[in-house]
DNA sequence: CAAGTGACAATAA
DNA sequence: TTTATTGCCACTT
């Protein structure tokens, strides 16, 4: 109900696979251009088990997220290598070819 | 209503 | 390059 998750949780939805998307772009398309830390918060707080594609989201650089997903960045990154994103040995996309258009 | 919190982002050193 | 600091916004208490 708290509009912003489900905005947040709608865009993750919407990244196709094989893409990915930062935390600041998906604050962008639910409204927020500066609250990429609340998307991140969405995840973390409240992630539908199985339908959130949290792996698809990225830091503004391309790195994964720290240790804190789904069981380490390891889980993550076979994630996104399975869907066809290739994934750098520091735990980094290339955002220049993987990130999302936002259409 | 006020204060605290946080899977971020950008800038400075 | 990495680390530190600041700003930011929405949610929780």
């Amino acid at each position: 109900m708290q509009g912003f998750f489900e905005k947040v949780y709608a865009a993750i939805r919407l990244i196709p696979r094989g893409k990915v998307a930062t935390y600041g772009d998906i604050a962008r398309m639910t409204g927020a251009p500066r609250a990429a830390r609340q998307v991140g918060w969405a995840l973390h707080s409240n992630p539908r088990p199985g339908v959130n594609p949290c792996h698809r989201v990225v830091f503004a650089d391309g790195s994964l997220t720290d240790g804190f997903a789904f069981g380490g960045r390891d889980i993550q990154r076979a994630m996104l290598e399975e869907e066809g994103v290739e994934v750098g040995e520091d735990y980094r996309v290339n955002l220049a070819e993987y990130r999302w258009d936002g259409k």
